[in-house]
DNA sequence: TATGAATGAGCGTTCATTCAT
DNA sequence: CATGAATGAACGCTCATTCAT
């Protein structure tokens, strides 16, 4: 192969990689008008102004373009949890702002809840290699966070730092869930702002870690 | 209207009611079988004994069924609860008791979790006043054992019993959703048991509001 | 259950089976205007003044309408046969009339080959005991004739009469299809009209078991 | 035109057909590894290493590319019924072995019989010049062998040979058909193996012809 | 000449909902 | 009240063919 090949290859590759993220925006663009599990073929094509079968050139199943979606989900929510570390030098407030990070992600891509916690559940879906680096990525941050807390001594000395990653997970997960789903029950409910709810489910968790 | 019309109007509407319950005795069967994203119904009208537009007279739309079946699914959950807090007269141990209770109403129902995530799939839909009436028996159940709690001085006198009664149902779901969906992951990764890490959670929760 | 009650059930059978020929018919003469081959659930109902869905009312799978096809093909097949086996007393005779009862069926029945003998092949599509059961006479009829012409004296003592009727099956198909596909070749090529063609054939088989 | 351009055309035709049967041979390559009913065009340019446009220049429908599989195939049984023929002096055993032939050819070639049904499926089509070509040199070699064994005194003076050039072809495919679709209802039914019951069926013929 | 991205009609099948009886 | 036959849009997916480059 000849070296202007090789950079036509390359071109081709790379062009081939933009239609793909066109249609994984136009995916996103649907999921989050209709929910990810009236999400279908038919509608991405539409929004991508392409034919149904255009997308097989790009997916090999309608399953690899929401794991795709999850992949880009899970980046960005990686993404603002690093921002939210490093708003501050303290584990506890580098805690608590991760627990809020979860908060404010799913509040500004209300739909994409589905699909970084719990989607995978109702369809086959499966979670390959990649999407378990994506979260891996997730998980070992918290998990650094956290015994950076426990070498400062600020948490308790018997705190299983990884199991505690994921309750964070599974719990700001739920909470995120339930102030989305209950929205009206709660607010009727409540007198706190679902702010300060939530809110009060941070203290609960820091302070029954803390030393 | 004469007297005896309204006799005849509330025995009929009587009736009614008891074929709508036997139609959702169905469509649980039918859930518990084949789950909830599976359930059909020409299967629950099959379940039913009943021709499929019979369950239109009933209820107006698929959807409705569901609600149904979460409104049931939330009186089991009260019933539960209602044990857990009769196993101990420590209070602490009732809020335990009641977190432990969701952990294994999930895992011996497993089926029935799809049902709360089923509002986010459909969060057009609203609460009908019937959930929102059944959720609220939940609640104040819990929150009188918060009560209690706070009145013997063995919790935080700030702790607001409501926020964290809805903080404790969050939670809780959002765990026992992780432990169901992330098994795998979870296994593979901790080293402590399943039961084990949702204790962690349980302590934590426990320790975070204890005076 | 009553007695009206059964008349009903009864009368509502009838009608089902009533549209299931319909929708039968229907895909047999689809079949006949563009082949097994090409034969589509749309193309069936659209004949059939039916949606498509209400196909899959009278036919749990595609498949099962081909299957009905060729169990009504191989019926009609049987009586072609019994027809010409009633049409003389001389065995060898019968023997004939057989094999030319065989290519008057395809002759005018121009696309119903591909069911009685090999479409099976190509698709997935199984032998069911009812098809079998079909076959099953065809064979039974002709071996009967096979063996009556043996105890007469009029074929060789040495034939093995099952053997023989599968290779007058085998044959005569392959004879059908032969002057079926390669119509033009043939008339082209041979001096003989189709009719003789066939007849020489016929000659060879039985010639060839006379004793 | 000049000379010199007659050439060049000459030439260019020869590489046009160089590439023709590039194309044909991985169309058969992908026939043998998935049978014909699942021959995409995008497999057979996979494996001829060639865009998908590309066939297209050289053949303007799928079809014609079967058909020209059609071709090849018909060489190389030609090729075996050839080699049939020289194994013996003796005609009636060439007739045997020619029968023989056609049934090792298919076995051995086990998706080439869909080609044989090929135009069955898609009737409309004709049979191209070339097509017919390739058939009538098989043609001639069995008539050749045919003439021969009549001169010889050793089949019937009446037998019209080119007649039965195509009898033999018909049957034979037709008893191939038959066991290799109805293998199973055959070697259940029958006593004798399928060799012995396709030796039953060579008997006949030759029987049948015998003087 | 060769490419390969794009097309779009087509496939078999499912199922919530309607409506004439 | 109850029926259940009928609907028809929707689903994910395939693939022969076209066409701008």
């Amino acid at each position: 192969m000849t070296h202007s090949e090789d950079i036509l290859k390359a071109r081709a590759e790379e062009e081939k990689d933009i239609r793909r993220q066109h249609i994984i925006k136009s995916a996103e663009a649907v999921m989050l008008r209709v929910g990810l599990s009236k999400l279908s073929i038919s509608a991405v094509a539409k929004e991508a102004k392409l034919a149904q079968g255009t997308l097989y050139l790009y997916f090999k199943k309608k399953e690899d373009i929401i794991a795709q979606l999850t992949v880009k989900s899970r980046e960005e929510l990686l993404k603002i949890f690093q921002d939210g570390i490093s708003q501050s030098d303290d584990p506890l407030q580098q805690i608590r702002n991760i627990l809020y990070a979860n908060l404010h992600f799913y509040q500004s891509n209300k739909l994409y809840h589905d699909l970084v916690s719990f989607y995978e559940a109702n369809s086959g879906l499966e979670e390959t290699p990649i999407l378990q680096a994506a979260s891996q990525k997730i998980t070992n941050l918290v998990v650094s966070v956290l015994e950076n807390a426990k070498q400062q001594g600020l948490v308790k000395a018997s705190l299983n730092t990884t199991d505690f990653a994921f309750v964070m997970w599974g719990t700001s997960v739920g909470m995120v869930q339930l102030i989305e789903v209950k929205h009206t029950l709660l607010t009727n409910t409540l007198n706190s702002s679902l702010d300060a709810f939530y809110n009060h489910y941070v203290d609960v968790m820091v302070d029954g870690i803390t030393a």
